[in-house]
Formats: structure tokens, sequence, C-alpha cells
DNA sequence: GAGTGGTCTAGACCACCAT
DNA sequence: TGGTGGTCTAGACCACTCG
């Protein structure tokens, strides 16, 4: 058993993208030519190249030609990332500040977000981070404490997501982020070190285990000048 | 000019789906009964039914058939929706003033988003929309004229989207976003009717059709009290 | 073995773009 | 006008599933 032509064609492509053989936005031989280097009829060549134009590796101008898709776009998109991981793959200097590490009781509001009763206890962090000594984000957390038992305010001087995935061998799953704009209040902007009422945004969220349970719920403050969202949305 | 056959036989099929006709996991005609029914090559029966699979409608099992995949995942989140849809959706009536319709030339930054080159036309559309009356955003808009042709101011006064898929019949297919915060300046704070400084959620939009090529680049303003954006992500 | 989808052919005509 | 991609035909053989 072999290879469908359109694979083996697909592949060749795909291949030659991602060494640079082909740059961004170059014009690659068009059908026919294709046709006959392969030796194949014209509608297996189209075969491979609307699988690759499905894949976001081509795009195609009628009456001109094939092109490289931009790749760059489409990298660090929609992935649940801690922020640890994030900014580190920016390559910036990451520092965790703990203002306050405690035990709350959770109320209706908080509960409902956890799968929680009112009247259970939940640990609450505030800290603020930083890359490269600039303070990006306020962040507020609220945790469960019955899936967080032992938990140290150590492990909030570096990664999070590290300690629950390789510490606790938990399975994060996904997650559910609302963002908006505000501007900062005094506390806010203290912590961040802008002025009051510049502008921040707000996201609040909540993620879940792959069992489904919800196992933090989030409030952060972005400094606007230094963190932004990206996102990748499909019609359907 | 009519609709090639296999977006028609692509739709028959699609709207048998959403109007429940075919319910999920329903094995649907064989290629070769639609091959009957239309009159056409099999080759125009399995370009429509492989832009279903694409699309997340349909699924195939070799040797046994083509079934209704389960729309119920995935419904509300990550989906490229026009503002008129996603205003609608919450009962809300909509206008839409527009405040600028013009070509301009476009310069460096914006043939990179556009997969133009510099000195080609594009249109400019500046509109201000509102739900029930409030202003929700300022928007700014750049579309390649060699894909609009004929563009009429009008088409901004209601749906652009209805416009795209149903009267140019463009697929459209997915989108990339970055949102930021800013502050208000005076232009901005007039059109939402908001003071200037305060704050504003600021979001870049490329959207791509089904060919790879981007069709728009929107920047857009949106009132912090009247909006903010939901998504889910997913670790991976 | 009969029916399904998967791959492939060798053409054709059309719509669009550049020159 | 010539070259590009877009649509379409009328077949063919293969791989898989099921009775």
């Amino acid at each position: 058993m072999q290879k469908p032509m359109y694979q083996v064609i697909e592949n060749d492509i795909k291949e030659a993208i991602l060494n640079g053989v082909y740059q961004p936005h170059q014009l690659i031989p068009s059908e026919n030519e294709l046709r006959e280097k392969y030796n194949v009829a014209r509608m297996t060549i189209r075969h491979a190249l609307t699988n690759l134009v499905n894949d976001g590796y081509l795009y195609r101008h009628q009456g001109k030609g094939t092109y490289v898709a931009d790749l760059k776009l489409e990298k660090n998109i929609l992935r649940v990332r801690g922020f640890t991981e994030e900014i580190q793959s920016l390559g910036k200097k990451i520092t965790n500040k703990v203002l306050r590490f405690e035990e709350v009781t959770v109320d209706e509001k908080l509960s409902e977000k956890l799968f929680l009763t009112p009247g259970d206890k939940a640990f609450y962090i505030e800290r603020v981070r930083s890359g490269n000594n600039i303070p990006v984000l306020l962040e507020k957390l609220y945790l469960p404490v019955r899936l967080f038992k032992n938990l140290k305010k150590e492990v909030f001087h570096s990664s999070f997501y590290d300690y629950i995935e390789n510490v606790l061998n938990y399975r994060v799953s996904h997650c559910m982020q609302i963002i908006e704009a505000r501007n900062a209040n005094a506390q806010v902007a203290k912590h961040l070190e802008i002025n009051k009422n510049d502008s921040v945004l707000f996201m609040t969220l909540i993620t879940y285990l792959s069992d489904g349970r919800p196992f933090e719920y989030v409030e952060s403050y972005y400094r606007a000048d230094q963190y932004r969202f990206i996102q990748k949305s499909f019609r359907g």
C-alpha cells in the first residue's frame, strides 16, 4: 500500500513552505506546471492544493495564481497558557509579587462559577506579575480548597500551571474568558504603576479540568500598553 | 451569472440539516443517489459534500455512507459573526450611521494585511453602530476594491455579512482578532457619546475567505459599558 | 457480491487577470 | 490574448463494509 498521489504532493509543498523554500506571499508553480511535474491529472493537483488552502498554507487568486500564506499570524493562538509560559516565550524575565494569600468563604456568586456551595472554602490569592520588571497585570485568583490541599504561598512565586500539571498531575482542558475595558481605580493604578483612569483590560476567567470541574476563577487587570489578546474565530 | 451547482447542492443539504430534516448521525443519500437527483457528475456531488465535511456539517465512513454531524458542540463560541447577527440575537434594534464611504490607495501597512500591493485601491468605510439607539461601536473598514466591484454605500446600512454571503456568494472562513484597551480620543468619544479618556475596547480584525484571501481589515472602538468579548480556549 | 466512499483520468468551457 | 484558477463531465478502478 502506498500513499495517494495527492497526499504526496501535499507533503512536498507543505515541506517546501516549512523549510522556507517557498516564502510567504510567494507565487508557487501553476496547476498546469505541477500537473506536468507530477504527471497526474489536474484534478489531483487541485485536490492537494485545496487541502493546503483549507489548512491555511496557501491562498488562491483566480486569474493570478496560488500563493504561500503568511504563517506568522496563526501562531500562539487559542491555547490556554499560563502567563509564565506566555511571557517567557517572548523572552522576558518574569517576577511575581504575592500581595495576599488567604482562605475565604465563598459567596453565592463565586460558588456558581466554581461549582461549589456557599459556605465552602476557597483560597484567595492576589498578585502582581511583571515582565522585565514592568508590571503587566494584577491578578485575583479563587481556588477551591478541596482541589488544592496543602497549597503553599510559594507556588505563586513561579508558574501555577506548572504546579497544576506537573505536581498535582491535573489535566487542564479549556477555559472561558470574558474581556472588557475599564478605567483603572486607585488600587489597580498603584499596583500597575499607571495613572488613575488609564484604561486597562479586565478579564474574568474560569478554567476547567478535563473531567469538567472548574478549578480556578480569576479576575485580572492588564496594563493596556503591555498586553493584548489575540484570538482566531471560525464561521460555522 | 448563477450559483455554481455544487453550492446549490451544499445549500440544500445544509438547510435540510438546520431544519431538522436530516437529524444528527442520520445517513444521508449516497453520492450516486444525489448524482441522479441533481443530474450532475459524481465529482460535483463530492465537491459539495467535501465542503460540508470541512465545515463540520457531515462526516463520512468509507464503505458505509455519509452522515450528519452533531452540531451541538461549539455553538455560539468562537464564531465569526457580524455585529448585526450578534446584536439581533440579543433582541436589540440595530441602526448604522455611515460617516464615510470612499476609495483610498493602500499604504504598505494595509497592503500586508490584505495581501495587496501598495498603490492598489481599497474602499474605506467609517460607521457608528447602535443597539436600541445607544452607540456601541465606531468601525473603520478597509475592503479590497477588486473583491467588491460595484459596492454601494447602502450595503452598510444593514448587514455586511449578509451581503457577502448571500449576494456575492463568498464563503467566510475565519478571522484573526486582536483586542486591546484604549482611552477614547475626542473623535471616538464624540461618536460613541462618552467622555474623552473613558476606556474603550479597541479591536483589529482580519477576516478570511475559504480560499484563504483576506477580504476585510477592520479597526473598531467598542464602548466599554456596551460590549465585551467572550472566548473559549483549549489547552494543547 | 453489491453498495458505499476514495482516488484518478483526460478532457472541456468559463471567469478573471495581466499585457 | 494567453495564462491562471473555477467548475464540470463521464467515465474508471480501488478499499472498505455488510449481508
